[in-house]
DNA sequence: CTAGCATGTGTAAGCGCTTACATTATATTT
DNA sequence: AAATATAATGTAAGCGCTTACACATGCTAG
């Protein structure tokens, strides 16, 4: 395809018979503009089937207006949604989302990081906290804002927009706990590289240790996201002696793995073993027993960070930490445990 | 927080003791400069900590590096494993994804494509063919490649790279029709707007019609993406006299939510009344029984897209569609209809 | 030994826009 | 009506890069 030829700024400045200066400020901040000159420039400017150069522009201007998001992935419904309303909170203000995935992988995520920023991005939206502090000094060398979603944590100088993972695992744990259980175990995700799974991991150690059960009663196995996974890992699970009588997964889509290999082995959820998920995503009340879990406010906390990012962009802001609620979603795969085994 | 300086290739070009011309050609086009040089060059970049401006370079260069895709949502799992998968291939390739979503709203949609266009997208994905000829002539005029994915239709001078949803609807109604079904329903998704829907509702017409069984007799009910929605739906098919025996739902979601409704209603599936859906995404493997489904594949039409729109670029090659194969995901939703019911 | 040719490097002209500053038109005041 | 303040427009200097072209090397070939 050949490139055609283009009209620009000139051209419109030409037919319309302003300046080029006019014709931008037109554009740009009309109001500085009369309102006869301002037609006669739209009119140029439709005629030519004008459309300003981005790289001039961002050339110029200094300022692409494009906001970067690094996910570890846009496959799964927990990040989707956020960035749904991320992307339509960065578009409401004229903006654009630049989008790259680093499929949970650390050395590829700062790779994504640096070819955003080289694209022009002019703030950042990153997924955790879980990457090595060399990134940061790059991003306030270069004047880039960001904001860390998904996760909520007391340190300063970071700009968190997310919820705690830590205290809503204990929350969960907890309420497992005060039905009764005490032979708990864990199926976490992987917690190298991913401070969300790490965190929740800590929580249900909380929870646990605050109440007294003993520490080296609890099992953990770490899984990678998908129904299989958590599948295999509550066999292993159940072959310990005693068994535990509530497992707390790391998230959604290993509790449901898990509750249909336990459906399939015969085991009833909750009457034999209590089950519990993380996120709230889709399948949990697709499955039965419907999935007790933690809600997580996806769509307000891609709408806040966007917020955030927006105005440290628009004011030289610095960036307040935002802390969401999260709440547990009370459904069906979490009962007592068993008779005469709490 | 203030723009910092940044250092510009004349910087380097100052610091490595050559031209800028030279540094330029060190970064774009290796081997046309002396190893001696190119590395006094490197060292240089790396000591000034050194990255290009994408604005200049997108000036000076007249291509961006950068491909655009318009899809309906983030939010949904139908586009989501796709995008990641054609998100890896750009960037495999050294290229970045631009992503707006357009809220199934044509109006909207026209304003993101124009807008990742003037953000400099050298290259567009864009989701079914359901938009106004004026865009294709824009996105013409640009020299602005694009492909059309998640739908493969018989029209010349388009570019697809998607199945066909009319013949897969019209396949998995024929195989309800042959195991003895006559009472056919259908709980479409929205059509206006969206041609992937329409056409599943064609397919599924085509069959009722090839079969012989009369149309006056076929009812649809049109339904917005969500569990209620479908769950809404077949109730309202349910009190037609005689009622279906299956229910050719547009999508998984809307299948999912009918079965719950039918199990809440104590309703039997596929005793009682047989379901099916399409796409086959998580949820049909989840919800009990699972679900019989058009499988489709996400990511291989993702992977295949983004190969077609860098060869497009790469070579101003004009595109060939490409048409991918759907296949039936046997399950256990769909049966022979109750007896005496055919 | 010089003509002829790669090959590597430098020079400098834009790419299309924004914006500081200069200039001119219009409104307000005295 | 002149003097001044204010708003609208024009002029032109970059923004940081790529690349056509010119030039300087170091070859080989005659």
């Amino acid at each position: 395809m050949q490139t055609p030829y283009l009209p620009t700024l000139e051209d419109v400045a030409r037919e319309a018979k302003v300046s080029t200066a006019t014709v931008s400020r037109c554009l740009n901040m009309p109001g500085k503009v009369t309102e006869k000159t301002q037609k006669r420039v739209l009119a140029a400017v439709k005629l030519l089937g004008y459309s300003p150069n981005f790289g001039a522009r961002a050339l110029a201007a200094k300022r692409t207006n494009t906001i970067g998001a690094v996910v570890p992935t846009l496959e799964n419904a927990i990040f989707a949604r956020g960035l749904q309303a991320f992307q339509e909170e960065i578009n409401r203000n004229g903006a654009t989302l630049l989008v790259a995935s680093s499929g949970y992988q650390q050395k590829l995520e700062e790779e994504q990081i640096r070819n955003l920023v080289a694209r022009g991005a002019d703030a950042l939206l990153l997924i955790g906290n879980d990457r090595s502090e060399e990134i940061y000094t790059f991003l306030r060398k270069r004047g880039i804002p960001w904001v860390i979603a998904w996760n909520y944590q007391d340190v300063p100088n970071h700009c968190f927009v997310g919820f705690n993972n830590q205290s809503a695992a204990k929350e969960i744990t907890g309420k497992a706990i005060k039905l009764g259980h005490t032979r708990i175990a864990m199926i976490a995700g992987i917690t190298r590289g991913n401070d969300r799974a790490r965190d929740r991991l800590l929580g249900v150690k909380d929870a646990i240790i605050e109440n007294g059960i003993p520490i080296e009663s609890f099992d953990v196995i770490e899984a990678p996201y998908s129904f299989v996974d958590g599948g295999d890992a509550i066999e292993t699970l159940l072959k310990n002696n005693p068994r535990p009588t509530v497992v707390i997964c790391g998230n959604d889509i290993l509790a449901v793995g898990a509750i249909k290999r336990l459906k399939s082995l015969g085991l009833m959820v909750p009457e034999d073993i209590s089950i519990t998920g993380f996120d709230d995503i889709e399948v949990a009340s697709v499955i039965e027993p419907e999935l007790t879990t933690v809600h997580v406010p996806h769509r307000a906390m891609g709408t806040k960070a966007a917020k955030s990012l927006l105005k440290m962009i628009e004011q030289d802001d610095p960036c307040e930490s935002q802390q969401l609620d999260t709440f547990i979603a009370v459904r069906h795969s979490l009962s007592k445990p068993p008779e005469g085994m709490s």
